[in-house]
RNA sequence: GGCGCCAUAGCCAAGUGGUAAGGCAAGGGUCUGCAAAACCCUCAUUCCCCGGUUCGAAUCCGGGUGGCGCCUCCA
């Protein structure tokens, strides 16, 4: 397989260039991790499955990557939910770290290699203070210290925004503060307020500001300029362009060569927020879908592009994962205990696989590669129900091949890498569950349906598949015998 | 008010200068005792509208219309 080159959208340039790594070979990645004040919803899982995906593809063409997302926990809205709550905010913080990484697991989301806390790196986030005050860049105010935007030249470079826009706009930002030179500067560390978690610093006891903490958690994993930035659109302002002005400031370099963004998921007509109030919890999505019909759905628009969230869409995902997996079921069980040698093949099964390369490797193209995903899934079928040449063995060993290039698919999208009997019965049990179904009824009937066959009673076996199609069970005749699944409607 | 993104079949969605991927739904067929699943076939002379550039545009440019977003916490 010829390796098409990585193309990359940066939305500083506004502009696909190709992935330029700084040491070949290697690619470091921050992606802007949750604050952990609540649940994640929807949306912050669409934004984290598509890093996933990023990350487990360049893993697949070899590359090594250290790839870091944070945990901000130290921040307004934690402090807010720990009042209402009375416990501490460090310690609500931790709680839904922990919520959080359930929730992860269940998605199948990559462990970071480094997951960092803003709590755990205080001593770095006042060491970046100290030398942006020392360049010129930031200032002291009572127990406050400000970046100062007018002397930072590249401001908002990254958000294509004017500060003077910024200052005018139609926008509700907070202009008061006397204390600050300018409106539009922000805090790098706040004086800290009775009742708050705080640190001892140069300026009195306090904390961090919204942004100082991954300027100095990127810096401390990836060094002064690394690969790749990603996060939510979201983010662009004011976070990664206050992010971009406090690293820059202080090193002289460039933050990272390259920013990348993910589109919103949106929930009737408008974008799924915690301010909206529009969210589905993550959770609670994961308690009607299988995780992987959740991913499968993230995966079927390109990861720039709006989403819209619907439970027909979920259905519809969890529908094509049932495909996918009873192939595979179906080829596992056919390929069992069954040797291939080397030697020529039916089509050709690696150009599933040079599709599915050229659409990842051009800005990683979710929806062009499931096409291709498509393709080898159908030709998989193809030669296990109506092969189009007589040669079994010349067959077998093309199933072979297929099978592993969906192996190598599966590891960069993350998704049908389980047993395929395991997904397929887990899903039947959450719907035998949603659907009160009692299984041994069922089983009963189907006995009794079977029975009805052998004795070539037909009208009473088409009784009882009927009796069964009413309560919403298929069933299945199949050289195994009859299966049964509870029917999507 | 400033800035940006998007508009492709009934629905979802790739494609961004060379003559419309893929999926869902629908119709027909093969298979099956009947089914289900799977497979095969059919399904956009056309890409929001109007101009322009070009041998050639869904793709580039200009102008509309419609939707969304950022400018304030947000993935």
């Amino acid at each position: 397989m010829s390796a098409p080159e990585i193309r990359v959208f940066n939305t500083m340039q506004q502009a696909k260039v190709p992935l330029a790594p700084l040491t070949p070979g290697k690619v470091g990645i921050y992606v802007c991790g949750p604050t952990v004040y609540s649940f994640v919803h929807l949306g912050n899982a669409r934004t984290f499955t598509s890093f996933d995906v990023i990350v487990r593809y360049l893993r697949a063409r070899g590359f090594a990557v250290k790839y870091v997302r944070n945990y901000t926990d130290v921040d307004d809205k934690i402090i807010k939910a720990a009042a209402e709550t009375g416990e501490e905010p460090i310690a609500l913080a931790a709680r839904f770290v922990r919520e959080f990484e359930a929730d992860a697991t269940k998605l199948r989301l990559l462990q970071p290699d480094v997951s960092p806390k803003v709590s755990e790196t205080i001593p770095e986030i006042i060491a970046l203070i100290v030398k942006l005050i020392a360049n010129g860049v930031a200032y002291q105010s009572g127990g406050d210290v400000y970046f100062e935007v007018r002397k930072f030249p590249g401001y908002l470079k990254l958000s294509k925004k004017k500060l003077d826009d910024l200052l005018e706009g139609g926008g509700e930002r907070e202009l008061k503060g006397e204390e600050k030179r300018n409106p539009a500067d922000f805090a790098l560390w706040k004086a800290a307020r009775p009742g708050e978690p705080s640190w001892d610093s140069p300026w009195g006891k306090g904390r961090p500001g919204w942004h100082i903490e991954c300027s100095a958690m990127s810096s401390k994993y990836l060094g002064e300029t690394f690969d790749l930035h990603g996060g939510g659109l979201d983010l662009i302002f004011p976070h990664h362009e206050n992010e971009l002005a406090q690293s820059e400031g202080a090193s002289g370099k460039t933050l990272c060569n390259c920013w990348m963004h993910g589109g919103f998921l949106d929930l009737e007509g408008a974008k799924m927020s915690k301010s909206l109030g529009n969210v589905v919890r993550l959770r609670d999505a994961l308690e009607k879908v299988d995780a992987e019909g959740l991913r499968y759905f993230f995966l079927t628009t390109h990861y720039r592009q709006q989403l819209a969230f619907s439970d027909k869409a979920l259905h519809d995902a969890e529908g094509r994962m049932e495909y996918f997996y009873e192939t595979l079921k179906k080829v596992d069980e056919r390929l069992d205990a069954k040797e291939f040698i080397a030697g020529p093949l039916h089509g050709e099964p690696q150009r599933f696989l040079n599709d599915f390369h050229a659409a990842m490797s051009d800005d990683f193209n979710f929806a062009g590669a499931l096409s291709a995903v498509s393709g080898v899934f159908a030709e998989l079928n193809l030669l296990m129900d109506k092969p189009p040449v007589k040669d079994k063995v010349l067959v077998g060993r093309t199933l072979v091949a297929l099978r592993e290039v969906v192996r190598q698919m599966s590891k960069a999208l993350g998704l049908f890498e389980r047993k395929p009997e395991d997904w397929l019965l887990a899903r039947r049990d959450r719907q035998v569950k949603a659907k009160g179904l009692d299984v041994a009824k069922v089983e009963a009937a189907i006995a009794a349906r079977n029975a009805a066959r052998a004795a070539k009673n037909f009208p009473e076996a088409d009784r009882l598949r009927a009796e069964l199609k009413a309560t919403g069970v298929e069933i299945m005749d199949t050289p195994r015998g009859t299966e049964w699944k509870v029917a999507s409607e």
